[in-house]
DNA sequence: CCAAAAGTGTTAGAGATACACCCATGG
DNA sequence: CCATGGGTGTATCTCTAACACTTTTGG
């Protein structure tokens, strides 16, 4: 490595510990936040519920793993996912030394349910504030995923990955307050996301509702570039 | 790992890449902002010039060897550091599959200033906005430690880890101004810096300066734990 | 007395917050 | 006609941004 005397012929010189992702999956349920977790049927921590994950292969790129991952479990393709960063302390895995990297997503809980038992592994999906205690160091991933989510959030439009296409301002407002944790006053809140110039009014309603039908949006990616370029930013 | 279904002798079924540890370590000279770099002298990428890093050993935290390769660099214990992340492109590394974790720390360069050649090794500081062509990805990892560290300096009272214990305003501000990289107007950065009451006011002035002293502070912790706690925040 | 940096307040504008009622629809 | 959520505007306040001159000190 940079900066370390090693030869051409050094490989088994230096230490070679396993690496796996870890991806803190997270949902949307009814104004819940939720995250998937699989419960482990092998030592250690057997019966216990872990985030999924697995092993890095030899040629493939993290973000490849953590994505591969994602799809097994939920099926998901091509979302946005971030990088939460390694986690390494030598105990964390009382077999050998594994050290993880963990990455978040958010997906659509309803267009993936849980497609568990595949794998004849138990997958479900628990509220964020309700819990049961985690394998390994996967509380702390976890806390670290929440925070990189919702500052994520806050600065860059992700709703956008998240929600339909054609959405209410209603469900854009839920999903913020459902991420964050936290109410929004309605009025302010439309003010603010309309205010941005990123948001394109469709002609359409929404249907088989029974009281007023809300408008639909959608998200304009490119005004979204241009101020984006602009040097502008986006934060509720 | 976990959701994976693993064996107890199963060490050698799955993939060991080498981990690394790099790290950006920044300080500050004159209003710049520099970076300590090493020039490689084997291959790959011999002459040319890298972050320090190395090795991560099998009972190691991840933390511990960045600490580890920084106080080799610099002889500093003892500073804040941060994780940027995990760096894992297959063939950032031509010899074999090497993941990193890179980690930044900002450092005075006045008090270390080169140590370099103990290990035949040269090492230089370089402004961040005139570095050569660094090895592997660590262009890469620089960017991305660079909005980390600019990210954070701007939320959390971190300049007090980097200047001496007692201080003067236009230090604090100097700082801020060379680590963002952009110039604050003197009387409202003064306004602001005071407003948070997480500055004591000392006795004491600056000496042997040819102009008026300026007056001394120095950071009062208790405060900022009193501010934090009530959910207070510190940005500038 | 000169050079160099310290120190100090006010104003205007932008953005954030707080707040309550009528409207449209389906059942 | 009722329950449900949709939709709308204003006033206040706080925070930010712009801006220039006097003071102190050492040389």
């Amino acid at each position: 490595m940079p900066g370390t005397e090693i030869e051409g012929r050094y490989s088994y010189q230096y230490p070679h510990p396993a690496v796996t992702v870890d991806c803190a999956i997270f949902g949307l349920d009814e104004d819940k936040l939720k995250l998937l977790l699989i419960q482990r049927d092998l030592e250690p921590f057997a019966g216990s519920w872990a985030l999924p994950g697995g092993f890095v292969r030899m040629d493939e790129d993290l973000e490849a793993a953590a994505r591969r991952e994602l799809e097994e479990e939920t099926g998901v393709r091509k979302v946005f996912i971030e990088q939460v960063g390694a986690f390494g302390k030598p105990s964390r895995d009382p077999r050998e030394r594994v050290i993880t990297v963990a990455w978040w997503a958010i997906v659509n809980l309803y267009e993936h349910p849980v497609k568990a038992d595949t794998d004849a592994r138990n997958a479900a999906w628990f509220p964020v504030d309700e819990l049961p205690p985690l394998a390994f160091d996967h509380r702390d991933i976890l806390d670290t995923a929440l925070g990189s989510l919702r500052g994520k959030v806050r600065r860059e439009p992700l709703a956008f990955e998240f929600l339909p296409r054609k959405f209410t301002l209603t469900q854009l407002q839920r999903f913020y307050e459902t991420v964050l944790g936290e109410t929004l006053d309605k009025r302010n809140f439309r003010k603010k996301a309309l205010s941005y110039g990123i948001l394109s009014e469709l002609k359409e309603y929404e249907i088989g509702v029974a009281h007023r039908a809300a408008r639909l949006y959608s998200f304009d990616k490119p005004s979204w570039n241009r101020l984006r370029k602009a040097g502008g930013s986006f934060s509720v």
